[in-house]
DNA sequence: CTGAAAGCGCTAACAG
DNA sequence: CTGTTAGCGCTTTCAG
């Protein structure tokens, strides 16, 4: 025997008022007389009284609720946005909704189709799969829902988005190892990823503009990925390459995972980092910390992309009419122990 | 100029027939004419017509919503769980919302409330605050929502619970180092833990039972914690103790990242793991795998502990009037390279 | 099989 | 300052 909840109504008549002056007092919208309010608020905490979710939304068509768009949370990068994003939104009275689309162009869509159905009143779409901006199907849906969309293939599309200045921190990489002496720099990176691409486009033209040599077989490419089994499949990939002739002396790897697997198809050789690789990473991920060598590696500022795309999401959401935009974050080289000059 | 968002009416007035006609159409719960079906759906999918989520909710009370609190995401050990848990929930149909506590007992109350409020169907709280389950906080609002708390303090509380049986992972790893030759075993704990304190109470009861020395400075405790931090922490006290008289040749960290703490203490000696410290951790996350040496650790099956809870949860959904009960999930030690027998 | 009509719980004019 | 009332968009009897 489950007692009802109670409505405004019972409320009204339970402190001798109309459902409005509870409703006015519930919003503290309009005048109330003290005692009344009084009175009204008694009633409500004794009956524990809720306003009703839906009849509310019914009228104000908000939910203060936001979708997040994540390929995977198992993978100490994402992890550290969402929690940048939670917080940031948490405080402007926003409750988010996590989607895990396990990196499906098709799940990214599904995921889309429920959030809105769900009237979120925005969504942030982190790494969204490239098919999916392509095909317009962000572009539409953005004309509905406010949307951003963070560190993904944007050129021509009418989408707001935040992304990270890829070249800055590649070149800074680059230059680093190039004034250690390295001219023998190969690059590791992974096959379908968009910023793999980017990042080999700024190697290149870097290699060229230094006249340093550019071997095919120093660009290094391995399944795309950012877990356990990158570090499996970046080892064997560089420990082949380690044996071939001209042996790179300076990898710069396209996550730090990657730089994982090359640190130990270094160690498999019997040699170390930074004594005979120096060796740099991207994302700089707790990773970085955590490895031996403890890992330079090219910060993404996780913490403010995802404060960034949180703020874009909150401008967008006050005011629809929001011109697409692009906001850029700086990357850069964060210095420990996994660089060496290069030995005569 | 923004369109209006068709309603049901529209349709029906496009369609010809009448609104109940065309509810019927979109649930599919009543007997509807071919002709007329079609018809309706036709003007469905040509106005792009969603029913109104809250008028909906408004009748069937349901959002197909879940909560999950997470005292944070950047640890290694809760995205694991959480994506379990999404991944299920999912392939039931709900969306989950994602609630960072932050670990603090405020923002999980105020997390709670806020879930409720929103109609949440029900709520998994992973490790939840200690004080919140006394205060009987939690006892209270799971009359309310259904409700299940994972790897919580739950002695005397009629809540749903998921837990590891800490004792078998903890007594098979100090029996794995007992089989060593190790006798002077320390334990390295979090100071407010409540599975730390478990812990040590295996810990002691295994010690007394082998008549091996119990030391007092072998029980090193630090504030608790899941992060970098826990690594420095962990490698003060460790280094610490190592130099003090009959350091320990073996150690159990409470969590991975005290483990690597404890590793780098044995570095910073000019010593290594296992050759001069055998060492174990606990909770088997990536970690584990990415240091060097490989560590062996205590598994606590974190997707299983996400699988379980939901399955709990659905159940409870289903049928509310369920009798609260505890399931627990078993610990296991897993091998790697990190122990070694006691030379003489 | 289909339509009319009564709400679900709340807010927002509007009238006092 | 407060009460009355008309919906919000949908589902669901209840009659045909």
């Amino acid at each position: 025997m489950k007692k009802k909840k109670p409505t405004i109504k019972d409320i009204a008549r339970e402190a001798g008022v109309s459902t409005s002056t509870v409703s006015r007092v519930i919003n503290n919208n309009y005048p109330v007389h003290d005692a009344t309010r009084r009175k009204v608020e008694e009633v409500i905490s004794k009956r524990r009284f809720q306003p009703n979710y839906f009849a509310r939304g019914m009228i104000s068509n908000k939910t203060r609720t936001v979708g997040v768009l994540v390929p995977s949370l198992i993978n100490v990068f994402f992890p550290v946005v969402v929690t940048s994003i939670e917080n940031y939104l948490k405080s402007h009275g926003f409750t988010l909704f996590l989607c895990d689309t396990e990196a499906s162009e098709k799940e990214e869509r599904a995921y889309i189709h429920r959030l809105i159905e769900k009237n979120v009143e925005g969504i942030i779409c982190l790494d969204p799969s490239t098919p999916n901006i392509l095909s317009g199907f962000y572009e539409k849906m953005s004309g509905e829902t406010p949307l951003v969309l963070v560190n993904a293939y944007n050129e021509g599309v009418k989408c707001n988005f935040v992304l990270n200045n890829q070249k800055r921190g590649t070149m800074e990489a680059l230059e680093y190892l190039a004034g250690l002496g390295h001219t023998n720099i190969a690059l590791l990176r992974g096959s379908k990823s968009y910023s793999s691409a980017l990042k080999e486009e700024y190697y290149l033209s870097f290699m060229g503009k230094k006249s340093f040599p550019i071997r095919e077989e120093n660009i290094i490419t391995i399944p795309s990925g950012n877990d356990l089994e990158t570090v499996q499949h970046s080892m064997k990939k560089v420990h082949e390459r380690l044996l071939e002739p001209h042996p790179p002396t300076a990898i710069l790897a396209c996550n730090d995972w990657m730089a994982v697997g090359a640190r130990n198809a270094v160690k498999k050789l019997h040699k170390t980092v930074p004594c005979h690789l120096s060796l740099i990473g991207f994302d700089n991920t707790i990773i970085a910390e955590l490895c031996e060598p403890k890992l330079s590696s090219v910060t993404l500022n996780m913490e403010d992309l995802g404060r960034v795309a949180s703020e874009l999401l909150l401008e967008i959401i006050e005011k629809p009419s929001f011109v697409p935009q692009r906001r850029y974050l700086p990357t850069s080289l964060v210095h420990r122990e996994s660089c060496a000059p290069l030995k005569e």
